[in-house]
DNA sequence: CGGTAAAATGATAATGATTTTCAATTTCAA
DNA sequence: TTGAAATTGAAAATCATTATCATTTTACCG
């Protein structure tokens, strides 16, 4: 029941980022094609921060004549739309993550498996305000990622 | 007076640093190049947040045969060394800022001129201490930057 | 001082991620 | 259905950075 109940939010949710995609294909005059809805579709079944790569290959299962180019195409599209951020980490190529539903957040990223942890503290978000203003600046964005070694990390090193 | 007395701690800072990197050097028994030596003095000369290109101009007028793979191994040995910090900013080639004298800040960059200021906020920091151990992290470095618009920018833009 | 092994250098090639180019294909409004 | 315009996949180009390698320097020894 329960299971049920949550698929069909689920593809609900999916539907309307989809609906959300068509909208801003039609209101920018581009067009509708397989490869993005593909790709949008694969990028939706996956709820991770991925490389463009991985989400090519990714694609890549379902859709084999899908080009590398076309998912980096269509990666800026998903930004665009709102529905996929970009991220550009310390290191290694650029990972995105979705966007719709999901209220602004930081990451605490392990340095030893790469974990990702959402997080969000307000008074923190409320202090990178006031501390730009102090220096006269109007707040845009803002980016934190706290590096560290996750729970299951700390273990193995000392067990 | 004062300026007098200024350059004196100035040029005594530098050699400072000049020597830590000699220390380096030494300690790891790699060699004392003409090219490093010159290098550092030029990076020393420059209280900015370049990049390997720009300081590698600067280096050129200079030194005019020093090559860019030497500016960049060089960059390497002063982050090393502690005197220099290597940032990856949300776009861009990574920029090398003076570390040495200077405690840990964080980054308020100008969206419009590309301005930075350095800023610390200690109650940011230990909150975002706390963040990590919340989540069983334990804590290593973080990054964090602020993007807005600074004053000179909005008084341009509104005039 | 020479002599010499090891390290450093500069030029250039290679790399990795991303973007651009372009001929062929697809979309879509008329 | 048709044709102009947009999109695609493949491949080349780009950008920042790193690796390679023949030549030059450095550091050490006699
Ligand atoms: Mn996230
Ligand atoms: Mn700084
Ligand atoms: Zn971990
Ligand atoms: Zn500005």
């Amino acid at each position: 029941m329960i299971m049920i109940f949550n698929f069909k939010k689920e593809t609900d949710v999916k539907n309307k980022e989809k609906n959300l995609f068509q909208n801003y294909l039609s209101t920018h005059k581009f067009k509708h094609s397989k490869q993005r809805k593909g790709i949008l579709e694969i990028f939706l079944s996956i709820d991770r921060h991925l490389t463009a790569e991985e989400l090519y290959r990714a694609v890549k299962q379902k859709y084999p004549s899908v080009g590398f180019a076309t998912v980096y195409r269509t990666l800026k599209l998903l930004c665009a739309t709102g529905l996929c951020r970009e991220l550009k980490l310390e290191s290694g190529p650029a990972r995105y993550e979705h966007l719709y539903g999901h209220k602004h957040h930081d990451h605490l990223i392990c340095t030893g498996c790469g974990r990702f942890v959402e997080v969000i503290d307000p008074e923190i978000e409320r202090l990178q305000q006031k501390l730009s203003k102090t220096h006269g600046f109007l707040p845009q964005e803002h980016r934190m990622e706290l590096y560290g070694i996750c729970p299951e990390c700390r273990n193995k090193n000392n067990g």
